[in-house]
DNA sequence: GCCCAGGTGGGTA
DNA sequence: TACCCACATGGG
């Protein structure tokens, strides 16, 4: 495959440059780490748990927390309703945050009684429309939002991380407005809008982000880039 | 001991 | 809108 040559910022590259420079990245991060498997089949309220309690910490201590809950069996809507909010607290303690989250949980599940805890019927909606009602459950932000609309209704709607925004900073590919809607912005403005793509693509971001160093504007283990003679950064050849 | 991990809400200017 | 800060455990 032929370098694509000097990466250009989304202010002055063509929508459909972009694109294509956009999927030549994916293809490449799927060709050297494989499918991530993200949320296989956990079911979407595990999902949606997962996702709280992943906030801003490393998911092995995840883990633990979800192990906590399903011993404890109290893993579904109407348990963890039941369930005092201080015995949660401690039932998620390994995830850290623990009082923290153990409201956000009795919050997502106290509104998921409006559907009789039929996440089906709640995720029967159009991907705005549920972002935008995720969004108004306490705990529940932009990065939330996305990966329960995304990993547990299978909507397409792009996960913006820090660990994204770290690349694209990187590849010289950040948007104008450099917020969570503008790189948002950056993947549903110029890829299909499919679950699947947006799915395994921030799980190999993610996967890159963390194979790579972190500090380095320019990393040796880094497949993406390279100092061509020039000194601009280019995406590598394969 | 220090930094980081699949962020969010609340406060301030 | 753009910064701060608190929240907290576990691993390297």
């Amino acid at each position: 495959m032929a370098p694509l040559g000097r990466l250009e910022t989304s202010k002055t590259v063509p929508s459909r440059a972009l694109g294509h420079t956009l999927m030549e990245i994916y293809r490449r991060l799927l060709e050297r780490y494989g499918p991530q498997g993200w949320w296989p089949g956990d079911g979407p309220f595990e999902t949606m748990v997962g996702a709280i309690l992943a906030q801003n910490t490393a998911w092995r201590n995840v883990e633990r927390a979800l192990t906590n809950l399903k011993a404890a069996g109290v893993l579904s809507p109407g348990a963890l309703r039941s369930l005092p909010e201080e015995e949660l607290a401690r039932l998620v303690r390994p995830s850290g945050y623990f009082l923290t989250k153990a409201r956000k949980l009795k919050a997502l599940v106290a509104h998921l009684a409006r559907y009789g805890d039929d996440l089906a019927a709640m995720f029967r909606q159009d991907t705005r429309a549920l972002r935008e009602e995720l969004l108004g459950i306490w705990g529940i932000g932009d990065e939330t939002a996305d990966a329960i609309v995304l990993y547990a209704a299978g909507l397409p709607s792009f996960v913006i991380d820090s660990y994204t925004r770290r690349i694209l900073d990187r590849l010289g590919l950040m948007p104008e407005r450099r917020t969570y809607a503008g790189y948002q912005a950056l993947f549903h403005d110029h890829l299909t809008r499919d679950a699947l793509l947006y799915n395994e693509y921030h799980a190999l971001l993610d996967r890159h982000a963390k194979a790579t160093c972190r500090k380095t504007p320019l990393c040796s283990r880094c497949c993406l880039l390279e100092t061509c003679p020039t000194g601009a950064r280019v995406l590598a050849s394969s």
